[in-house]
DNA sequence: TGCCAGGCCGGGT
DNA sequence: ACCCGGCATGGC
C-alpha cells in the first residue's frame, strides 16, 4: 500500500478524475498571458479576455507587444483588474524583449534561474512564474495555488500557516522530477478544489480523498 | 443577491 | 517578517 500522501493523494485523483490537458491555452504565449490574466480571477473570465484578444488576431508576442497600456486594458477587461494587469502585461513584455528573442531561447535557461528572473519582473509572483515554467516552458515544477493549500489543510496534511516554498517542497520531495506529472497534478487539485473544496463549502462529505 | 475566483504589490506595523 | 487593503469583472 501507499506510505506516502502525497503520491497517494495522486493516484486517488487521477483515477477519479482521469487526465486533465492542461494548460487550457494553445500556445506558450497565450499560456503566459492566461497565467497573468488569472491572478485572483475565475477562469471563465479570463476566456472572455483571451478571446477579445484571439479574435482580433493579437494573440502573438510580435503583435502583443506593440500594444498600448490602453488597448491591452479594454480588451482584458472580462478578467477584472484590468487596470493593474494591463501594466503587467505590458511590463512583462517589455522585460522579456529586452533580455529574449523568443520563448524557445527563454527555454535554455536553467529553472532556478528562470525563476529568480520571472520574479525580479513586477506583477509576476510565485504562482505566476511557476505556472510559466511548468505550463509554457514545460519545465519541472511544482506550483501551489489557494486550492493546493485548502486541500492540504481540509484533509490535514499541513496547518495552513506554511509558506508557498514549503508547500512546494512538499509535493517535489515526495514525487519524481517530472514535467508531465506535475502538470496533471496541480491540474487535477485545481480539478478537486472548484468541485469539492470552495471556501463555501467546508463539509466536503463527499470529497474522494475523504480517509486518506 | 452577495460572495468569490487558478494573486500580487505596497504601505504600515 | 507578517498583515491588510486595493485592484474589478462576471458567474452562480
Amino acid at each position: 500500500m501507499w506510505e506516502n500522501k502525497i503520491r497517494k493523494i495522486y493516484e486517488i485523483l487521477f483515477k477519479r478524475f482521469g487526465e486533465q490537458h492542461w494548460w487550457p491555452g494553445e500556445t506558450d504565449f497565450e499560456i503566459i498571458v492566461g497565467a497573468i490574466l488569472t491572478q485572483g480571477t475565475n477562469w471563465k473570465n479570463v476566456e472572455k479576455s483571451i478571446n477579445n484578444i484571439k479574435e482580433r488576431g493579437l494573440l502573438e508576442l510580435e503583435k502583443f507587444k506593440n500594444l498600448s497600456i490602453e488597448e491591452i486594458r479594454e480588451l482584458i477587461k472580462p478578467s477584472g483588474f484590468f487596470n493593474v494587469k494591463a501594466k503587467r502585461l505590458k511590463n512583462f513584455l517589455n522585460e522579456f524583449s529586452r533580455r529574449f528573442r523568443s520563448i524557445d531561447e527563454m527555454k535554455t535557461m536553467e529553472r532556478d534561474e528562470l525563476r529568480k528572473y520571472l520574479l525580479s519582473i513586477k506583477g509576476i509572483g510565485k504562482e505566476t512564474a511557476d505556472s510559466i515554467i511548468l505550463y509554457a516552458l514545460k519545465k519541472p515544477i511544482f506550483v501551489v495555488d489557494a486550492y493546493t493549500r485548502r486541500i492540504l489543510v481540509r484533509h490535514n496534511i499541513i496547518k495552513g500557516d506554511e509558506d508557498y516554498e514549503y508547500i512546494r517542497r512538499l509535493f517535489e520531495d515526495n514525487l519524481p522530477d517530472d514535467e508531465k506529472l506535475f502538470n496533471e497534478y496541480h491540474a487535477l487539485l485545481v480539478k478537486l478544489g472548484k468541485e469539492y473544496c470552495l471556501k463555501k463549502k467546508p463539509l466536503c462529505s463527499e470529497c474522494p480523498l475523504n480517509n486518506i
